[in-house]
DNA sequence: CGGCTCATTGAGTCGAGTCAACACCCGTGG
DNA sequence: CCACGGGTGTTGACTCGACTCAATGAGCCG
């Protein structure tokens, strides 16, 4: 529960250190954050036992395809992954991005297969987590099964802010509220909240809020003459979250 | 299973016929495409048990509105709902429309409280599905759970066909595209794929697609012209599925 | 018959997209 | 060491799709 070693995973550069794919998760600093907040100490052997710990993946290798058979969701631990999905003419749709502690590849549970692929945007290391063995592990454990099924709701809730943003804010608001939301995001893990690096490109930001790179240029530049934001490339600093958010009215 | 007695719901009119609720799912028209599918006979009694026909609500009734606590998921018998959020300035955002046979209410297991609301845009009966009974349950029964999963995930996907359609899609593109869903979920229960009536308002559909009423309006209008549709007020007629499709590559 | 809400149509404006040029960083290889 | 090339990011000029404002029409209920 109280873990206060935090950080002992590098990760303002997402540079993985030692060897990770071998702690397990009483010794991982995401555990508060991740799935095993949802069990007990005695159970957490049986969720280390399905899980699987790969070795580090190189920015841009692929956790799953689009049509991939479903198997597994991901936990990511260092890093950062994308998802996005082709429509038929081939453009690319980037669907969400996903930081340390959050879980990648619930769609395709009712397909059988992923409706969409995943990859990473930096060297980030992921867990495995073999679906039909969490599916029996939550039958079992009510609380991993609550958690589950809260984990999904999240994500529908998220989806349906990100609907709003899109159906009714300005791009002003849309890169405003990305922002926040990571920096919450990485709040939550401990680090700072008003100083952030995007582990994204301009080109995937533009993509995933439905704005021409020129437009996420274009705001970022004018932030930064408004004197809301120090921008240095992927580093952002946050100076002046008051009008962030009150510029479109955005929470937090 | 193999329930051939379809339409003893009356629907095209949206009235409840008879006395509903007290219609056991065994006899409803809808089972083959909601919960009951995922459980075997002698297993239909507990689901049974557990749920709630309520009277029929009149039209601008709410299911439950956002920040009630959570407690229930609800499945449509006939009529539409609508699912809203109201942004800190008051506006509404309308965050998805459920036929007959979907469920309703599954934002909300996260936070314990409903975050948005749900209110049936015609007359309407829906089953209400204790949401921590149903959780006993599908520990129970394995099928129960993968499809509650499933039904989830469904809803993740969905959200992600939205918001390529947000991001990346005209206005046309967005109403073909709403056309043709609602059009494959009438089909689905064995209603005419061709031939739909919309439950929701122009501003209803504006509001969702993230258009203007004057937009939505002119594009049924045009849609008219070019005769891919006959449109009579909320009654749609599709004449050319592949110009309607073709239009922006959607599927189907 | 008013008094609604809902839907349609027209005229004018503006936010964000497109096209195009250029700057920057970084790794590769001569 | 520097030249080169590709990916990434910034900036400017022009265009256009969808919004806003405004007026009118159609259906419904009391």
């Amino acid at each position: 529960m109280g873990t206060n070693h935090l950080q002992l995973v590098s990760d303002t550069k997402g540079r993985p250190v030692m060897a990770q794919h071998r702690t397990s998760c009483n010794e991982c600093s995401l555990s508060p954050v991740c799935l095993p907040l949802a069990v007990s100490v005695d159970e957490l052997d049986e969720l280390e036992d399905i899980m699987r710990r790969g070795r580090p993946l190189k920015r841009g290798e692929h956790l799953f395809r689009a049509s991939d058979p479903f198997e597994s969701v991901f936990a990511v631990r260092s890093g950062a992954v994308k998802t996005y999905a082709l429509s038929e003419e081939g453009e690319e749709q980037v669907t969400g991005f996903y930081l340390p502690g959050e879980i990648v590849g619930m769609d395709g549970i009712s397909t059988a297969h992923h409706m969409s692929s995943a990859k990473t945007l930096e060297t980030s290391s992921v867990c495995e987590i073999p679906f039909t063995r969490l599916e029996e592990l939550s039958s079992k454990i009510p609380s991993l099964q609550h958690h589950f099924f809260s984990l999904m709701s999240r994500e529908i809730q998220a989806d349906r802010e990100l609907h709003m943003l899109l159906s009714k804010k300005s791009a002003d608001d849309r890169i405003a509220s990305l922002l926040l939301s990571i920096s919450a995001r990485q709040q939550r893990r401990g680090l700072s909240a008003h100083r952030i690096r995007l582990p994204m490109s301009r080109y995937d930001i533009g993509n995933y809020l439905g704005l021409a790179v020129e437009t996420v240029s274009r705001i970022f530049t004018r932030f930064q003459q408004q004197g809301m934001l120090a921008v240095e490339g992927r580093e952002i600093e946050i100076l002046d979250r008051e009008s962030l958010c009150g510029n479109g009215r955005l929470r937090a």
